[in-house]
DNA sequence: CCATTTGTAAACAGTA
DNA sequence: ATACTGTTTACAAATG
């Protein structure tokens, strides 16, 4: 291998890497004005101060805002339950429903988004996408159910009564069910429209004529995507203009389906039930909403937009009492609109099914991440203490932030707690600096960095939160996820900046970190190349260089859990949202849809050198460690091409390393097994 | 208590 | 002259 010693002279000059600089400069943009204050009159090196900004970082507010995400879609599936459902607002119809919605009392928490923070957070489409998919899910579940693609019963006509209900009844009573139901229904999407109006999804019209019934406005929300069983024989089917559809948003993910019929229709969730100051459940608002629609005569919860909202029937109605007309006539009391109605009803149940698995997921997020559930944090204190000026104090923080089991630990994360997002092992790290950060978990703590990052590449990505990685680790971990296994000091410095928010800030501090860990370690060697000098990994002195302390310890081990589990939590976490697609977490800094996978292609990188005995064998190599590959293959890049990679924007995950997904043999997270590094 | 690892700070030299 | 890169030393903290 051409490792040769460190020090070769470096003749051919690195104006590849300067094209690149702009990180520094950008990174610590917030610094500059310090000045670069030079601790002593020759150092002039890196002393740039460290930021030490108040003020939130955008870092910071990503992070906030991934918070707020959840609490989002939380909040939107629970109003999507209580809105369709809520009980309601009819005594008379208590009896009759067969829905109730305890459900999303429970899961509302004072701290909910304003309507519009909702509005900021989800766009219409993609909320009527969610109810579209959730609403198409139950369809299925319907037909399974025993309905036809109509949405009318197989039997023909047999059982017309919704299941629970008796089947063969006096016709009287079996009309008032069914007036309830629909009245119900109508009410339930009132409401959940009104909701909708609330958050300023949907535009109310004005002009809404008032009616018995009410009317459903807006098209958008309307669930469209019950075409083939709404549309039947009577009404005029549309061409369901479904606009939404595709995204694959998988809340059911949580494998409600099946089941959700027999599910009682009111989950406890496991959060605690909040309620508003005035100690009423916060379902309230809808409830009321929907009563006020009653007074307002001008309004139908079926009728909007000059046309009848009823599921699949689109037909245009000049006024309120065209409407009422075309509804008593084409929705009358009859076996299809009882179908539908039913199915509807299903809808809601779903829902609230879905929402209480999503809710329980929560909480299993939650308990993982060492949160309490219950008292949802402010999010009072800021990420990032931001030490007060430009180089981390060492008074404070050590001793506290780092924790030997490496599991996360709420006293240092003001943030995290809440964090939906909140990675594993990286419970020691100062976040923040707080000082100086000992004793990363590390590689050395068998956490497959890689696979780690992997998970949680979006997290540190977007949190300011320090990564549990030593910096040796995490500069191999970036000069292996490149295809030539190779980068410059800037590549490196931009792939910490690029991976994590925290390295975004002190960059003086971490950036001299990391040259003194360049040359300190020699499992790092500088290759010269044209354009410069390019550090690669020696994979062989990197294994060595760890020592054989971990054994199983507990901790280790724990943290390793916690790592997986949080990781997958995670990822489906992430995935949902990606497939809900989310905007916060679509835009630039965060996760990109279908990244749920792609976030692996970080992984191939150290899946490569781990600790897995490389084919190889290099060299005199102990028998267990032979990453040759890295060593020896130090082609030296004909040119660093920094600045494709780093500026990219587009492609920020494993944007640099177009070969990520390539060698299938380098992708393997597992690679590095606890096992295997430790011994 | 010691050895080791790691992080941080800084001095310093070479180069562009 | 300045900034970047790279090396080295020193020190502190954490850990086994």
């Amino acid at each position: 291998m051409m490792v040769e010693s460190a020090s070769e002279t470096i003749r051919s000059a690195p104006s590849g890497q300067n094209g690149v600089g702009s990180l520094s400069g950008q990174t610590d943009g917030s610094s500059g004005g310090a000045t670069g204050t030079t601790a002593s009159g020759t150092g002039r090196d890196m002393t740039t101060g460290a930021d030490s900004n108040g003020e939130m970082s955008p870092a910071e507010l990503l992070h906030f805002q991934q918070q707020q995400a959840l609490q989002v879609a939380r909040q939107f599936l629970l109003q999507q339950a209580s809105g369709l459902s809520s009980p309601g607002n009819n005594d008379s119809k208590q009896s009759a429903s067969a829905v109730q919605v305890p459900v999303s009392v429970a899961m509302m928490s004072p701290q909910m988004l304003t309507p519009q923070q909702m509005q900021q957070i989800l766009s219409p489409p993609q909320l009527q996408a969610l109810l579209q998919q959730q609403q198409a899910l139950m369809l299925q579940q319907g037909v399974a159910a025993g309905w036809g693609p109509d949405g009318m019963p197989e039997a023909d006509g047999t059982p017309l009564c919704p299941p629970p209900r008796a089947p063969h009844q006096a016709l009287g009573n079996k009309q008032l069910a069914f007036q309830q139901q629909l009245l119900q229904m109508q009410q339930l999407q009132q409401q959940h429209l009104l909701n909708l109006q609330r958050q300023g999804l949907v535009s109310l019209q004005p002009n809404q004529a008032s009616g018995p019934l009410q009317t459903l406005p807006q098209a958008a929300v309307c669930p469209t995507d019950l075409p083939q069983l709404w549309k039947g024989e009577g009404a005029p089917g549309q061409p369901a203009e479904d606009s939404v559809k595709q995204e694959g948003l998988d809340l059911t993910g949580t494998a409600a389906t099946a089941t959700s019929f027999a599910a009682p229709p009111k989950v406890s969730p496991p959060l605690s039930h909040h309620t508003l100051p005035n100690g009423q459940p916060t379902v309230l608002t809808s409830r009321r909403d929907s009563s006020s629609h009653e007074e307002t005569p001008g309004s139908h919860p079926l009728y909007g937009h000059g046309e009848c909202k009823w599921p699949g029937c689109e037909t245009l109605c000049e006024d309120l009492g065209q409407f009422i007309k075309h509804l008593n006539t084409e929705h009358a009391l009859d076996d299809r609109s009882t179908a539908q109605c039913r199915v509807q009803m299903q809808v809601v149940q779903q829902l609230e099914i879905q929402l209480a698995k999503e809710s329980e997921r929560l909480q299993a997020m939650m308990a993982h991440l060492h949160m309490r559930p219950s008292e949802p944090k402010p999010f009072s204190q800021p990420l990032n203490p931001v030490p007060g000026s430009s180089s981390f104090s060492k008074v404070t923080v050590s001793a506290a932030d780092s924790f030997p089991d490496g599991l996360v630990h709420p006293p240092t994360s003001a943030a995290a707690p809440v964090t939906p997002l909140r990675p594993p092992g990286l419970g020691s790290a100062s976040l923040h600096g707080g000082g100086p950060a000992r004793r990363r978990s590390s590689d050395k703590f068998c956490s497959p960095i890689s696979s780690e990052l992997a998970q949680n590449h979006e997290f540190y990505k977007n949190a300011d939160v320090r990564p549990p990685f030593t910096y040796a680790s995490l500069i191999r971990q970036a000069i292996l996820e490149t295809p030539d296994r190779q980068l410059t000091l800037n590549e490196i410095y931009n792939w910490f900046t690029r991976m994590f928010a925290y390295f975004r800030r002190n960059t003086a501090t971490w950036k001299n970190a990391v040259r003194h860990n360049l040359s300190l370690h020699k499992c790092f060697v500088r290759v010269e190349n044209v354009k410069g000098a390019v550090w690669t990994v020696d994979e062989q002195e990197y294994q060595k260089r760890r020592p054989p302390k971990m054994t199983g310890s507990p901790t280790l081990v724990k943290n390793m859990i916690s790592g997986l589990s949080y990781g997958a939590l995670n990822a489906s976490y992430q995935a949902a949202l990606a497939e809900s697609s989310f905007p916060l977490l679509n835009s630039p800094g965060m996760l990109n849809p279908g990244s749920a996978s792609s976030l692996l292609p970080l992984s191939h990188d150290d899946v490569g050198a781990p600790v897995e005995p490389l084919p190889s064998n290099g060299s005199s190599s102990p028998p267990r460690l032979s990453p040759p590959q890295y060593s020896h293959q130090v082609h030296v890049k004909e040119e660093p091409a920094e600045a494709e990679e780093d500026r990219q924007p587009g492609p920020p995950l494993g944007a640099p390393n177009p070969s990520a997904s390539g060698p299938p043999e380098d992708r393997d997270l597992e690679e590095e097994l606890p096992g295997e590094e430790l011994s």
